[in-house]
DNA sequence: CATGATTCTGTATATTTATGCAAGACAAAA
DNA sequence: TTTTGTCTTGCATAAATATACAGAATCATG
């Protein structure tokens, strides 16, 4: 019993039914042979970045969208045309379609000093916190988008 | 201090920075004003359907795309998540899908210091006639979007 | 094989979150 | 005003999750 086919497993689980908690998930392994105790459920819980909420009082895990969105990151720098700025603002030019992919890309790292992005079809609008931060926020979106990186 | 206004900062706090517990979510808060226990806070996580993940050992809460799809709720605040600023730009975030609502509402008021709006998604830009207005814009946002904000 | 480094896991426990219950606040109806 | 019902909150505690630590398993290398 591998801990990646259990992970395995625990995602489709997540994915398929609406579990609560982990004792919950420890006992649905135990049906497929996986037998292991919370400790190693919360572990793992971390390790695939499952999130867990509560609607009306019920809990439930699930796999966030972000996940495995690191993965993405060659992918998104393909997408990139151009970058430029202005003293408020920073304009990056995509593939056509393509903006709102890289626009969520950049929501998704929740940099600091990022208000926030809107896209277009091709345009994707940055909205530095200050004019003052505009040019460490270049930074971060070149280092980020073009070169592939963290 | 009303229910609304305390979760309209919740909503502000854990997507502006990394909120792990609800412990440090009531210190924060209570910087600003809202003297709250913990079971409050559990209750309203409820409410939002604020989801908490661990990634690295950090555990961290955030507003999950499907929020509000299952919390419907008639009231445009609702669909706010954050309000910021840079000198020149305000930027409005909201439940995904919602922006162009948000703006539309914005739109009708036809305020005097707004020149316009821009819709994405889920983030929704307001200009400003002028940097000098800008301040002035974002009290009367905060306080036409959300029913009793601070 | 033996050794050392690394990874994985369970136990016990610390930390964090959820909730039953009762009290206070407020509004509408009597 | 009093009554009744709804809503919100704190307190105390139950329930759930995370983690320090130690022992077992795995693996590469001499």
């Amino acid at each position: 019993m591998t801990k990646q086919a259990r992970q395995f497993a625990i995602k489709e689980l997540i994915a398929a039914r609406p579990i609560g908690s982990q004792e919950t998930l420890r006992r649905e392994l135990g049906k497929r042979g996986f037998r292991v105790t919370q400790a190693t459920l919360s572990r793992d819980m971390n390790d695939l970045g499952v999130s867990r909420t509560m609607q009306g009082g019920i809990p439930r895990y699930a796999i966030p969208s972000t996940a495995g969105m690191t993965a993405l990151s060659p992918l998104v720098g393909a997408e990139v045309v151009s970058i430029d700025a202005n003293e408020s603002l920073i304009v990056v030019h995509t593939l056509p379609g393509c903006a709102n992919t890289v626009g969520e890309f950049i929501d998704v790292r929740r940099h600091p000093d990022i208000i926030g992005t809107v896209a277009g079809d091709n345009t994707l609008l940055v909205v530095p916190t200050s004019t003052k931060k505009t040019t460490q926020v270049m930074q971060f979106l070149k280092h980020t988008l073009i070169e592939g990186a963290a």
